[in-house]
DNA sequence: TATGAATGAGACTTCATTCAT
DNA sequence: TATGAATGAAGTCTCATTCAT
């Protein structure tokens, strides 16, 4: 009867953190299962939370996912609108700092699989589907377009397939969040995304420049 | 018309056609659904075939799912295996063939949904994913090595971090056989893989060309 | 094309032998595994016939299951009918005589599994059990009834409750034929029936015997 | 009577009890049906409870089975033990508390079905006739065999094959159980145990004296 | 708020039975 | 007759969701 265990918690949890909580905690679940796969049970586990606890912030298993995806990318849209604002230097630099800024992304944080679970639900829910469409890829692809489009026009990259270009540059960054979620496991080693960024830079550096002119008239930083 | 219930049988026998008929609409329905949210119900009324029929074939749908995806890569495999006997010309014409022959395989094919599939079930299948790496993924990799090593060693590229260059090859084939099973829906028109696969070329023969030599220097075939 | 080994059986199998075949083979399997956990394909195989061969001879498995009920209880039935035909000597003799008999089916032939079958399934088949009442149990206690009757009118036996000593002797046989069933493969060694038998005989001898009179008697006779 | 959606409760809170309700119902079916023909839709229906909820407590049907056999198990072991421990006059009255005890185990409860389970089911779980085995036969006959052999060794028994004797004494018993599961709802009547028992006891009591003895030398006792 | 026992719809899987060959 | 591919009802088991406490 003596309450020497229970009066005084050695740290006290705050109850607005609660729903973070749960979505920190469902992300690693979805990620390493599935939507469909995770079972509420270990989300609740891993949060430190009861099952029912999870229907007092969220009404059920699909908005719990959609908050998952959300708060992953929230950070992700507000990161590119603070990078799209100052950019104002060579358009290959802007380049440069964005991809860096997804490597670090994709490496430090666990937001790497969202793209994973986007890609396997996308049949399941539509409209998770283009809610993510909306806010980030065409987001994204609308703000490395201009970017291709400001360098064409002041002479520092040749004429492109804008578009395709768009999806080029971005390809290896997602495959990387996909590599890492997928088969970094199977492997001995990581995957060297900083070196695969610094190729990358150094190929689309040659690649992008006007015709005639030498790979080295890009800004010649390297990433990261 | 009045003998109606003697003149359609009520299931025909096809032992020999019947695992590819129901792996073809397992194909179906796990790229449409995801491994976890497939009901072998809608496998079985899309193969025309009762619910336990399946069973005589697979004896789980585990292995189905397994089936599925070793009857997609059979034929890339031996696609490779039959391109990479028959390379002997520039090695930059093998890479556009290379990547021609994977642009089809995504667009006119239903394979190319099994990204999707081994990307989402990676965590739950283990031994399908290192099945997949070993033989599928490795390979190619090893494909593309000797590819870009021989084109540096005969001076046609200039010299790469070819580890990292065979992912900036294959990233944006892979992203487009994601992008057609996840995002082509929601878009109105569907992804234009020949164009995609046109700046991929172009760019990749700036990008590798050695230094000093203009980008004229390739085979300045188009691809597709 | 040479029908080496088709022309020429080695030996003809007989239409009229079959559903004897399959009963056999099913004895077999419900005996190994109950009525409910058997499965047709495993009767079939044993059989050396096809499943669908099974249904030419009996219209399902309940009916199935009963032939092999009906099958083995024939001739024990015939047994005990011969035996009761030529009872004419002492009553303990005919005791004896009886109990050696069903101790040898039980050794000697499969027909030991029946009794676990019926005592397992009488709930999930009452007319079945209610068929072995009828022609088995009751033709067999009227038997020993009219032996142990016989004796105590004659003076052989003391005054006996009649029924209770029927069961008391039927009691050690039917054990021995579940124990067989049931846990003799667990044992190194199998059950001594006829050890058994020597000793409920002796115990019968002197406990059937009238009062005041030694256990010598009996007949003196041992068992198998 | 008007507020027909609030007074009645869904469900309640049971978690002390549900266990054991379940293991009730579970071995009122299993009983009737034996284990592969019981549905556990029945076995919720007769606890009072939903089908998922047996699977809070047990992992499966296999493991209830396992549990029903043990919890009729274990009263009969102690009760044995107890019986054990006390046994100190004449060899022969233990004998008839023994006996008098299963017949009591045998009518008024329902561990009468035990025997009938195992025996059905020995083919299928074989660990489960193992444990039951050792746990229960094992011991059950080394108490029977230690009472016999004191029994001779005092001179109120003959010099007896022990093990067939233990075999003797035990298969009526036996028998009344499985007849009571298996026929009893065939006849009109009850089994008259009580009478069982006195019979055999007399019998007992006549074949195990010592040559020479009269039938008068036991205790003279009738059970129940 | 928080808990977790309880629910029940829905999925996978089995297998007795049917029927085209 | 004989076969065995095909069927589909029925059972076990899972887990998102509810709700008494």
């Amino acid at each position: 009867m003596t309450d020497d265990e229970s009066s005084v918690p050695r740290w006290r949890r705050r109850k607005q953190d609660r729903p973070q909580e749960i979505v920190d905690a469902a992300l690693d679940v979805f990620g390493e299962r599935g939507f469909a796969a995770a079972r509420l049970d270990d989300v609740a586990a891993r949060a430190g939370v009861s099952k029912g606890t999870l229907y007092l912030y969220f009404p059920n298993k699909e908005e719990l996912f959609k908050a998952v995806v959300r708060s992953a990318i929230v950070p992700n849209l507000e990161m590119a609108e603070r990078l799209l604002a100052g950019a104002e230097g060579p358009s290959f630099a802007v380049l440069e700092a964005l991809l860096g800024l997804m490597a670090t992304r994709i490496l430090r944080t666990k937001a790497g699989a969202i793209p994973k679970l986007i890609i396997a639900e996308a049949g399941n829910f539509p409209d998770l589907a283009r809610f993510y469409y909306e806010e980030v890829i065409r987001r994204a692809f609308a703000l490395l377009s201009a970017v291709l489009a400001r360098g064409v026009a002041r002479g520092e990259f040749r004429p492109l397939d804008i578009d395709a270009t768009v999806r080029l540059i971005v390809a290896p960054m997602l495959m990387s969040a996909l590599w890492r979620s997928t088969f970094e496991a199977l492997e001995g080693r990581p995957l060297d995304v900083p070196a695969l960024v610094r190729a990358h830079l150094d190929n689309l550096r040659r690649a992008l420049a006007p015709d005639g002119e030498g790979p080295d008239g890009g800004t010649g930083g390297s990433a990261s």
